[in-house]
DNA sequence: ACCATATGCAAGTGACCACTTGCCTAACAA
DNA sequence: TTGTTAGGCAAGTGGTCACTTGCATATGGT
């Protein structure tokens, strides 16, 4: 579970497609290929955004709603947070004796 | 750099030498290696998890000191903060028109 | 000087990963 | 039904990664 969100952010493919997902929720498969080749200039094939996403998607990072034969994709933050807290200590302020 | 950060999490292994480090910093190479074996039941060769270390000090996530035939290493959480609020929005709670 | 300890460098190997190509299914429109 | 659009499945390939093995270097103790 946890693996997989991290493995998932080691691609930075993935990571843009966050940064597009964070941007506007609720894009189809192939509006995320067509803004990603036109705004950050990849040139990858739309079964690569597909695989990318079940990635995401199995790591719990985007979730997706079918509607006909539309399928939209949601950005999820909620595993960054909880596997991110991991290391990063509740902050004590320097003067917690 | 940010992509150094993402692929040296990617690891498991690496997360546990994080886990260690935040526990007590400050260890060497054979400590790693001894408690990594004895707390976490992994049987790698020092190589190994030197290599590792290597990956988590290129990401700027563990700092080096050396002293005499000594080298301590020590955690470093500050690229984790700066990288893991790129989606977490600076928490607008729920209220913030 | 000698020897043990602590670490570094380099090549080799097996597995995994990102990407492609080709074909297939499902939904909407004419 | 026929054609088109949105998406899925599966096999193949090149490259990268984690790990090992073997040798080399450096520091400290005696």
């Amino acid at each position: 579970m946890v693996d997989d969100v991290f493995k998932a952010l080691a691609d930075p493919t993935r990571r843009r497609i966050l940064d597009e997902l964070a941007e506007r929720d609720g894009q189809s498969l192939f509006e995320i290929c067509a803004r990603l080749a036109t705004r950050h200039g990849l040139g990858l094939s739309r079964q690569a955004i597909s695989q990318h996403l079940a990635v995401l998607e199995a790591a719990g990072l985007v979730q997706t709603r079918r509607q006909g034969r539309y399928k939209f994709h949601d950005l999820n933050t909620e595993p960054l947070e909880r596997v991110m807290t991991r290391w990063l200590r509740p902050d004590a302020p320097e003067g917690t004796s």
